[in-house]
DNA sequence: CACATCGTTCAGATTTTTCTGAAAGTTCGG
DNA sequence: CCGAACTTTCAGAAAAATCTGAACGATGTG
């Protein structure tokens, strides 16, 4: 009866992290099972995550790789205990920037490569239409790095100055009520 | 010959803003379609897109249409004419603006409103695992407000403090070469 | 008014993503 | 060395996303 009622809770909060995850580009499944290691507070071997989820050992092993790959969960061993245990990072902070640093500043990078291609094409060009083209290329290119910046920035100080927030971020405790209604 | 020059260049660099744009979760021909019409500077007709992409017409009406409702592509009337042309916005900063305003936001929202039902459930628990659960999440409440605010402060100024770059966003000329290598 | 030119819509086809379940691999106790 | 308890891997199934093409609607033209 208790059971069922912070199950029903959990599986309502995984859903959602699973969403915001998603809308990141990552699978919603992902947001889930973190969700799940995360609320639970303690380490879970695989077994548990895929009865609570309703997944397939095999999903949950796949899911479980490639959340270890962005260092969003940990694989902890226990002497003695035959199977594995699992444990979620806590440091939402510590999460998002990795994810950063890894994933948006490749595509920045991807991009600008190409742009820049696309710009020494068009600089060949003696024609009105490459000439126009390439001033907007150009603008772009601007623009790419400005953003390339950005995240380098804010992946060195690992605390870029998002407004005047940074430091909430650390989540001190009971902070919870005064922002409710800030 | 002159022509095949540029249209290379151009679907280089369509493709290249195709694949940022399918990183912030929209498909890849809404950053093609937009590119080709921005890297024109003038107005076209949907034929014209359809032709440069070798999209099908209705993709590329489907498309525009998307397009218009993200508020990144205008649809111009010509008294005189009998089709229709379409204009790129070419104002980074609004558009990004925009949809971190609609998309952004809307997320984060619903995710605040499940996370509240989750923890109002577990608030009726009195078993242990609901205690416990119920502090964590109350952490991502927490987080997720601290979002939620960030979102808001950066949409209402139109210009939050990503460090010291927000200027450089509305692109001055010639500021390339500066930043290539700053 | 019949015709020609476009844009839109949507059912069905195609492609891509994601999941499942079974087989194979690993580790440990006996 | 065998069997039990787990995990990993991966081919094929299932589901989801995306695109095509044909039918339709709208608008202007002769």
């Amino acid at each position: 009866m208790g059971v069922e009622l912070w199950h029903e809770a959990e599986l309502l909060a995984a859903d959602a992290v699973g969403d915001v995850i998603e809308h990141w580009g990552f699978r919603k499944v992902l947001g889930r099972v973190w969700t799940v290691l995360y609320l639970s507070g303690e380490t879970l071997p695989a077994v548990d995550i895929a009865d609570r989820l309703s997944m397939s050992a095999g999903s949950v092993s796949t899911t479980l790789t490639e959340l270890q790959r962005w260092a969003v969960v940990k694989r902890v061993w226990k002497p003695g205990e035959r199977r594995e245990y699992f444990e979620a990072e806590t440091d939402f902070w510590k999460m998002i920037s990795k994810v950063i640093a890894e994933r948006e500043r490749f595509v920045a990078r991807s991009v600008r490569d190409r742009l820049e291609s696309a710009a020494e094409l068009l600089g060949r060009g003696r024609d009105a239409g490459s000439k126009a083209r390439l001033e907007r290329v150009q603008r772009l290119l601007a623009f790419t790095n400005v953003a390339e910046k950005m995240i380098d920035t804010f992946v060195a100080s690992r605390r870029a100055d998002f407004g005047s927030f940074g430091d909430l971020l650390s989540l001190p405790r009971g902070i919870t009520q005064r922002l409710r209604r800030a």
